[in-house]
DNA sequence: GAACGGCTCTTTTTT
DNA sequence: AGAGCCGTTC
């Protein structure tokens, strides 16, 4: 008889000698180990330009080549776009396996999941999403009825405001906090309106679970909450997902890293990837603790740390070192480059307009040059910065693309088409039902209300005749139109717009430009199948530049790009601008001398900066228009205090026509 | 009573 | 660009 051995089973990992990836030649030393790693918890230090995404994609790269299962790993990251980017640069690297990875946002993660669990929380799996604007505009409907049976009159003591409310109440979610602690923190001006704002939250939940809808921070709850409850749900995905990687982490909230952690399970497979001098979204809630404290969190966790820029020539990187060096809490931040070049400029222009004609004559001259548009980029602090620039370059037929501001589907005439689009969905939408309900010629506030009111409390259904209601007879059939149309996205939205053509031709004097933005939305719409899955990934994963991106013609080529900070995270340009460099706008003048905050604006200063490859161009205008005074004097930021002549050499613009 | 046009004010950053 | 307010109009 033959004897029986006990064999080990070897799981996940099994190395070979014969890789398809010479990660040995194209990594270095330090990229290499991270990408090495095999299972249990690990921290990934890595600083501005130092090849994070190139080392993120060869792990999963690496994983996969090793033998595991492509199903099992899990990429969290901090946009759909960085999500989407990794994924297609690790399927180049391989192969078609990388494909069948999760790579998703922590909100657009918890939507797939809800998508086919929300069940076990008692939430219809059809549920809508609610995006920030939609969100804020519920909150004011609940204040105000709130106030109406409370018989409270709107004049008397001054209450807080939706806007208010609602990022009290995200911050308390986000934060795990409680809505006293928050005020009590930042606003003491509402002290005695806590039990107020207590209530509109009730009643804004009840309303939410009435209408069955989640807003963005409800979709991480649900998700914690799904885990946490340890039914099938969690069965499944732990199941499944036995590698988590978790890019940006020091702009993770508490409850995403509490999320995260849970996530990573009992075997504690999860590699947390991030910098800490790049923490920029406090204001959202993201602890950088939470990267600092990551290793002691475990018994054994591996740190990692990449030093070696490859992005930014020396002399940029003396100047982002220079400011990043001057903060507060020393950060262990030194980058290390590896390329020569010009040294920053640091310009003080007359005024607004001397910046933006400096920036487009210099524009113009690089294209002669040679220099292909789109390696230029321009970066704002505040999306309503580049107006004027904006003007100039239309001017000067200069095509570019903006990211961060208002976004294409914030606007007011895609709002509206959406509102049609939500009500035939969900007819209990009553926040889309006031939307297009005040859109009609002759209803008003008071009308409004009535027909909202009558669908809250079922006496109306879409069905059947409003006699009461007369004048929203004509929209009801509207409606009822589009609900025909349901399984047809294209027919229905064509519909919403043949009812909405008027209106907007009669309320927006650019009616033609709207017009062809909504033409363009219906590319976007045309690609689903349902309307419900439409509306949901597009408060999920919302377009994020302007319609030029959207309109998928000359996508990449000769387009500057202008951005926010925020959204230019991640990004690399070979000639950088940064502008408005001024106290008062970098940092915000709103941030006042709170310490916490001025850190993160250095923090986003120093952002700004690492983007740039070749040339940093920082530019502040001296006579600025302030609102109440006049003209005034501004003073240059206070970031570039610690930057040197010697680092970067100051100029001023003198005007030739003045000269000759 | 209800709607509407025109005015001023304010605007961080985003999933 | 949009929201809120106030005097005017239907």
């Amino acid at each position: 008889m033959k004897r029986i051995k006990l064999k080990k089973v070897v799981t996940g990992i099994r190395p070979k000698s014969e890789r398809k990836i010479r990660y040995e030649q194209v990594l270095n030393s330090e990229q290499l180990k991270a990408v090495m790693h095999d299972e249990g918890p690990a921290l990934v230090i890595a600083g501005a330009g130092t090849g994070k995404t190139r080392t993120i994609t060869h792990r999963v790269a690496r994983l996969i080549e090793d033998g595991v299962l492509p199903e099992s790993i899990l990429l969290l990251t901090f946009t759909r776009k960085a999500a989407n980017e990794m994924k297609e640069r690790a399927m180049a690297l391989l192969d078609g396996r990388v494909g069948k990875i999760t790579a998703a946002t922590f909100h657009s993660f918890a939507s797939l999941v809800l998508r086919k669990h929300a069940g076990e929380l008692g939430y219809n799996s059809n549920f809508g999403v609610l995006d920030a604007k939609d969100a804020e505009d519920t909150f004011g409907y609940v204040r105000q009825t709130y106030m109406r049976e409370k018989g409270i009159d709107p004049r008397g003591k001054r209450y807080p405001k939706e806007a208010f409310i609602y990022r009290i109440y995200s911050a308390a979610i986000n934060k795990r906090d409680t809505i006293s602690n928050l005020i009590l923190q930042e606003n003491n001006r509402f002290l005695d309106s806590v039990s107020f704002i207590e209530d509109i939250i009730t009643k804004y939940q009840d309303h939410k679970k009435q209408s069955n809808v989640m807003d963005y921070d409800d979709l991480l709850v649900n998700l914690h909450k799904i885990i946490k409850l340890g039914g099938k749900a969690w069965e499944m995905i732990n199941k499944r997902y036995k590698y988590i990687m978790v890019d940006e982490y020091q702009d993770t909230n508490r409850l995403q890293h509490e999320i995260a952690m849970l996530l990573s399970g009992s075997s504690n497979n999860i590699m947390a990837v991030g910098d800490e001098a790049q923490s920029i979204y406090s204001f959202r809630g993201a602890e950088y603790d939470n990267i600092l404290f990551f290793p002691e969190h475990f018994d054994k966790c591996e740190l990692y740390k990449i030093q070696t820029n490859y992005r930014s020539t020396d002399q940029i990187l003396a100047l982002s070192n220079a400011v990043i060096q001057a903060a507060t809490f020393g950060y262990r931040k030194n980058l290390e480059g590896i390329s020569y070049g010009d040294k920053p400029r640091i310009i003080s222009t007359a005024d607004e307009k001397q910046q933006s004609r400096l920036i487009v004559q210099e524009i113009l001259e690089m294209r002669e040059d040679g220099e292909d548009l789109s390696d230029i980029a321009v970066l704002i602090r505040n999306g309503f910065h580049s107006f004027d620039l904006e003007l100039e370059f239309d001017k000067a037929d200069i095509r570019f693309q903006k990211y961060g501001g208002l976004r294409f589907s914030e606007t007011a005439h895609i709002k509206d088409i959406l509102a049609y689009l939500k009500v035939a969905v969900n007819p209990n939408d009553l926040v889309a039902w006031r939307r297009i309900l005040l859109l009609q010629p002759g209803i008003g506030n008071v009308t409004a209300s009535k027909v909202i009111q009558g669908i809250g409390d079922g006496r109306y259904t879409i069905k059947e005749d409003w006699f009461d209601i007369p004048k929203a007879e004509e929209l009801r059939k509207q409606i009822l139109m589009i609900i025909g149309s349901i399984n047809e996205p294209e027919k229905a939205i064509t519909l919403a717009i043949e009812s909405y053509q008027p209106i907007l031709e009669n309320s927006h004097k650019d009616f033609k430009k709207r017009s062809k933005d909504l033409e363009q939305f219906v590319n976007i719409v045309a690609g689903y199948n349902n309307l419900g899955n439409m509306l949901s990934d597009l408060a999920v994963d919302p377009p994020t530049s302007t319609v030029s991106e959207l309109a998928g013609e000359d996508r990449e080529d000769e387009i500057v790009t202008i951005s926010t900070i925020h959204s230019a995270k991640g990004l690399e340009w070979k000639h950088v601008y940064i502008i408005w460099v001024l106290e008062g706008k970098f940092p915000s003048g709103w941030v006042g001398e709170h310490i916490d905050s001025l850190e993160e604006e250095r923090r986003l200063f120093y952002v700004a900066a690492t983007r740039a490859k070749k040339t940093l161009t920082i530019i502040h205008p001296t006579n600025i228009f302030d609102r109440s005074t006049g003209y005034v004097l501004s003073t240059p930021s206070r970031f570039l205090d610690s930057v040197t002549e010697e680092i970067a050499p100051r100029y001023i613009l003198e005007d030739e026509d003045s000269n000759e």
